[in-house]
DNA sequence: CGGAAACTTGGAGCGACTCCAAGTTTCCGG
DNA sequence: CCGGAAACTTGGAGTCGCTCCAAGTTTCCG
């Protein structure tokens, strides 16, 4: 019981936390204001997240899911892995779009520190679902075997946030194309490398 | 002859900024710590650069200096552009890791802002020689000419951040293999497709 | 020389975050 | 059912980064 009860406070500071970001705005609201919102002492807050920072990553890992559930559909059985990884990307576009709106700013931050936070919360599972496409891919033999598949979807997840973080900046940046470029060039970067010059000893 | 004295207590905070980061750390000097060995107000710090980390960024600013000249030197004529990235990634590297023992953890607080902020500092060079690089091997042929150079250099210098960002966080981190790997994985990236599958309408 | 402009400075103040001692609540064995 | 251990909450004091501002002080230039 003591459990349901710390959940329910959790859910509490995350609903409050939610809220007024959204409309005060991020800056504008703080540390206290969320506590007293969701009516605990400030203290106490730090007792669920140890900052400002995860409580505006924890809600924005949302955002990741819908990616991660693109690329973790089905693979269509007669396409590439690049195909796919164009197709997943293509299909986020709308739900990214709609969570400028929401998240705002917020997501700037996000990235900021999942960037370099080796991947935690959310983006891990983005992580995990651009590992699994390039092991599936490795398998399959459209993409390259002679780099770690993890370390590939590494590369990969930090090219898309780049170009997703850069979109985040500056409003006119023309996302879709972005992307799609983006998705080009990872997928040719991930792809097996002709076996012509540019080769390095083994 | 004020210009001159503004130069001067700009460097003395430099100067007494690395100085204390280094022995000290980052995390255990304060804006007053160094504000007062450079022998100026905390307030007047605050004239010459924004934020403690601002400090760091201009200090770090050196690290991305020489691979931005490995970058920038003339290229091997006969060699692809894919074999100089690598090459220029490969001689960077002993410089790279240097710093790393130098700086620290204060490289990858540079990082994490420097990736999301739209490379001011520092990264702006290492961008914009990655941009030219993009620009000449689109002229010569070897580099990919349906996405423009400097979105190219963006990813390819994001994809670097990433695996330089992860090496910080973890000290058994192959430097150089990923680096090598990365190399290679860009320059398969910005290579000129095959005109396979893989094609998007126009 | 005298005033305008640039720069410095101390102080007040805010918000994030930490530490801690003193509650309060929940749990569990006897 | 009771009493104490353990978990959790809370207020308060304190640090640090950072902002704002009014009151100097210095530099420049007509």
């Amino acid at each position: 019981m003591r459990e349901r009860k710390k959940h329910e406070t959790r859910r509490r500071l995350l609903a409050e936390a939610r809220r007024l970001f959204a409309s005060p705005g991020y800056f504008a609201t703080s540390i206290e204001q969320i506590a007293q919102a969701a009516d605990v002492a400030p203290a106490t807050l730090f007792n669920y997240f140890p900052s400002k920072d995860a409580l505006v990553a924890e809600l924005a890992g949302e955002v990741f899911e819908t990616l991660r559930e693109q690329l973790d559909r089905a693979p269509a059985p007669d396409s590439s892995t690049q195909a796919h990884l164009g197709r997943a990307l293509a299909d986020a576009l709308p739900a990214i779009r709609e969570a400028r709106d929401v998240l705002g700013p917020l997501l700037l931050r996000v990235l900021r520190r999942a960037a370099s936070d080796g991947a935690r919360g959310g983006l891990s599972r983005l992580h995990g679902a651009l590992s699994r496409l390039c092991v599936a891919g490795q398998r399959r033999g459209d993409v390259r075997g002679d780099v770690e598949a993890s370390f590939l979807a590494e590369l990969a997840s930090a090219t898309l946030l780049a170009a997703l973080g850069h979109w985040l900046n500056d409003p006119r940046y023309p996302l879709d194309a972005r992307m799609c470029q983006a998705a080009a060039v990872i997928g040719d970067g991930l792809r097996v490398p002709m076996p012509t010059h540019t080769r390095r000893d083994p």
